[in-house]
DNA sequence: CGCAGTGTATTATGGCACTGATGCACCTGA
DNA sequence: TCAGGTGCATCAGTGCCATAATACACTGCG
């Protein structure tokens, strides 16, 4: 058993992420702060810390150490560019494979949207 | 960093999951032992054995003491059934939302098959 | 019977990802 | 100045994963 559910941190990463692309957190505005995001969502701050790190490390968030951490301007489309490039070339691929070997047609699936 | 790689065990259950739906591993044939599969495969025989189990528990394969796993009649379709109603009720609609997110259209992606 | 091939159970060990608690360095605003 | 809010570094704990070394029960075959 051991349901290898996702990492909470990679959760968070991802859903920080769709903030950012649909605008949630404008560009220019301050993250929420580790404590409080961490506290809104139940987790434990480092691991929101965690999340937080890859944003910077890509240079999609500045940080002002002691102030916060802000959204850096174009970063919304930066990120939606990066993540449609991700998603067509490598997981798409599998997914379509996939759905051919499981008998699943994609025009099917798209009427019901 | 701490790249998240799927554990083994399940890489393994899912290419022999891929390889009975295809038919490579036929229905009344033996799958390859586990010992024989591990060495193919450059895994540790407990390893492959757990790969194996979902499948017996599942009532897949048929297990005869001493002599090899078998592919239950039947296993392929039940097979796929199970990953397809799985595929769309839990996979698909994420993917669909984040393609809507990300802004890709779906029947460009169609074309391209 | 005896041998070689199956799957399985047991125990132990190392590694590493994930989460957590605490304390520190830094900045802002009153 | 100093109090409160930032991010960040360090240390530690937990659990899963993978591997290993044996040993066992069973079967098919010569």
């Amino acid at each position: 058993m051991t349901q290898q559910s996702r990492p909470v941190y990679l959760k968070l990463r991802d859903q920080i992420a769709a903030s950012i692309i649909e605008g949630e957190y404008e560009e220019g505005a301050m993250l929420p702060s580790v404590r409080a995001f961490a506290a809104e969502q139940g987790a434990n701050p480092l691991t929101v810390a965690k999340a937080y790190q890859q944003f910077q490390t890509d240079g999609l968030v500045e940080v002002q150490r002691g102030v916060g951490m802000y959204v850096v301007d174009g970063a919304a489309a930066k990120l939606r560019r990066s993540e449609r490039d991700q998603f067509i070339s490598e997981e798409w691929p599998e997914i379509q494979s996939r759905m051919k070997r499981l008998g699943i047609n994609p025009a099917d699936l798209l009427e019901s949207a």
